[in-house]
DNA sequence: CTTGACCTTCCCCCACGGGGGAAGGTGCAG
DNA sequence: CTGCACCTTCCCCCGTGGGGGAAGGTCAAG
């Protein structure tokens, strides 16, 4: 965990002259890849795989070109956990995070996610339940049939 | 549909003379990998992809180098069909075939991969209810909530 | 003879969500 | 000065189930 100063701020605007020493204006804490990628219990290489992935805002860079992060980050990486806890994929979760960008709420736009993800699972589900019960009857008759009367033409006379 | 001569056969071993003329001692029938494709209702690509993941013996090849391919070979396809259709993976397929090659009957080998089967879609689906109830209650909060109470440094306060 | 429809091998490509590891810079402690 | 741990970019790799297309051989018909 390092710290910002202020000292940092305006040296990139020009004048450092007068300014208090360093540890006087901490103006917030900034963390490195890895410690916020532990902090959101993630690698630092799925980071710059959100960063590349639109996920994430391309991070300010420090003099020595490290990404620096804030807690709003992992704020951030704590939805984009969440969303894929909930089945969102990386582009929905984009989608969800664009619409947020220029300040107004995505509620709607989230709420409309939802119900397609919704809609998505519910046919997953039925299509797993179909599948399941094919399975179920194949194993039925498997486990009633006799070996000894496999069709040895048919590789598996049960499948 | 080409045919297989036993002029093939005995020209591979050396003494073709003296022998009937093609069309006389017709042995079986031959096909080539795009008409056993569309028989199986798959592209040639997927055949030589399932050749050399193991799914199917080396094919024979004629004098040409086409692979040459008999009725059994569609119900080989047939099968592998109906596994994946079944939700096998093509390794849980390898499986069942291999075992079945010595000649003995995998019924039990089948029953077994066919219970793994269960109760892994039996996991999945158990997952995607959960998941499907979670995603419920946020897109219930969502629509019950206003927009203008977002909380701003959540990103989304429902998710 | 030419054309078209086959076939062969070869290698690269898709989405998905990152992981592994090389080669090189940085920062702090002993 | 020398480690060591961290960071950077870069490119390739995993598994899943093939698809696309190039470059070249083969075969029958017109």
């Amino acid at each position: 965990m390092g710290n910002l100063y202020l000292y940092w701020n305006l040296q990139v605007t020009g004048d450092r002259r007068k300014l208090p020493r360093p540890k006087v204006l901490e103006v917030r804490s900034v963390m490195l890849i890895g410690e916020v990628a532990k902090a959101a219990g993630m690698t630092p290489k799925t980071l710059r795989f959100y960063e590349e992935q639109g996920l994430l805002p391309p991070a300010q860079r420090g003099l020595n070109g490290y990404r620096q992060y804030g807690d709003d980050s992992v704020a951030r990486l704590d939805f984009i956990a969440r969303g894929r806890a909930a089945g969102l994929s990386v582009s929905q979760i984009r989608n969800i995070l664009a619409v947020r960008e220029p300040g107004n709420a995505p509620c709607a736009h989230v709420q409309d996610i939802l119900a397609g993800q919704l809609a998505e699972l519910d046919q997953k589900i039925a299509e797993l339940t179909a599948l399941r019960a094919g399975v179920a009857a194949s194993y039925e008759a498997v486990a009633a049939g006799n070996p000894a009367t496999c069709d040895q033409s048919r590789v598996c006379s049960y499948l």
